[in-house]
DNA sequence: TATAAGAAATAGACAGTGCTCAATTTGTGA
DNA sequence: TCACAAATTGAGCACTGTCTATTTCTTATA
């Protein structure tokens, strides 16, 4: 007749609501002054914490950093399934997927920049639950590429699906950091879009001769 | 009859070396270390100079971060050059740019990746040396893809170019990142290349059917 | 009920960082 | 020889992440 959940002491929160108080925090710092910006120490502020529960609960500024950016993926994962369903299942589910990258990114920038720009030390990798959060996202597009190819899922799908995720990646990557507008490119996401239908229209062609 | 040349007090060093020091031995530093583990501080160390002079002859860390990006970027326009000639006028000179694309990043891919993990402070762009320094890249790549549709270098030509760098640049990062073995990825190159293909492809069919 | 045990939270020290600026060289032209 | 002015220094400031000793509170036991 152990009670094993109120073993701290304080009563403010318990473990999980800390480390989601710490979690939602982090990310909106992160979202407001980007990673560059980012601190433990302020995040510890804003919760009315000290540095060192940071500390306990994360281990390190840099698995800290990791959680957050798992959320974001989920997050991400999250708004491109809707746009899916928001489409529909006769739509233009490809131009949707492009879209969804690229909307996630316009919408939290700084968000989506961390994510891709993050480092963790060489030593620690990622959690396994860090991993599968994470996988979350390149499952949905392998589905969908699946779908717009009309296979099964196999190694082959995936690995194209890889491909054009990199492909919608670069594109995505050089319209938020800004180095495309530089070089006056006006259309970054449609040109993504037009790449992914070449290759898709390309695999189609290989299948049809083989 | 005024000599304005040696105004400072150490002849060890005029400011054009420098400067020079300071780069490539915080080339150095970002190669060994990874932009993480650069410091103006260690610069200073390491040349016997004072964290002061790093300030007086750079400004910033982050001017000089940038500096040290901007001659990365002139290596990398360079060897791409040079597999170029390698490959005389008759080879495949587009498996040699995302060849020499992804071989920089290989050798040096600290240095590469600092490239494009470093950001600016919002008030402080790049100098205008940064700026054309950085676009030799872009220009080399353009002037192929003119040279491979057979066209002249126009507006449509250099957003096809900068399309394909994109969609390279997306593998490459993806490889060197190591978010690509991961997920079980043999070939990334490879990828990129018949990407690359199928979009020059496209292109030629447009151009006939037009 | 009083007390011992134990875990969560904290405070604060340590070694770093970037940046500033008064004080200090020191080469040079007068 | 001297004075000037540019180059260089480095202590000081406000930060950062990490870690250990300490406090504070809850639970379980005697």
């Amino acid at each position: 007749m152990t009670y094993i959940h109120f073993m701290g002491r304080r009563s403010d929160h318990s473990r999980a609501e800390l480390e989601e108080l710490i979690l939602s925090t982090g990310s909106t710092l992160i979202a407001e002054t980007g990673l560059a910006g980012f601190s433990a120490r302020e995040v510890a502020r804003r919760i009315g914490y000290s540095i060192g529960t940071i500390h306990n609960v994360f281990g390190t500024a840099d698995r800290l950093v990791a959680a957050i950016n798992t959320r974001s993926f989920k997050d991400w994962a999250a708004s491109l399934r809707e746009r899916l369903n928001a489409v529909g299942p006769d739509g233009d589910r490809i131009a949707a997927l492009v879209d969804g990258y690229f909307g996630f990114a316009r919408e939290h920038p700084h968000l989506w920049t961390a994510i891709f720009d993050h480092r963790l030390p060489p030593d620690g990798g990622l959690t396994e639950a860090d991993e599968t959060g994470r996988a979350l996202l390149t499952r949905i597009v392998v589905e969908e590429i699946a779908r717009a190819v009309g296979c099964e899922v196999d190694d082959e799908v995936a690995a194209l699906s890889r491909s054009l995720i990199a492909t919608v990646h670069g594109h995505c990557s050089f319209a938020i950091s800004g180095a495309w507008s530089l070089m006056g490119e006006a259309a970054p996401e449609a040109a993504a879009l037009a790449r992914v239908r070449e290759a898709l229209s390309a695999w189609d062609v290989c299948l049809t001769q083989s």
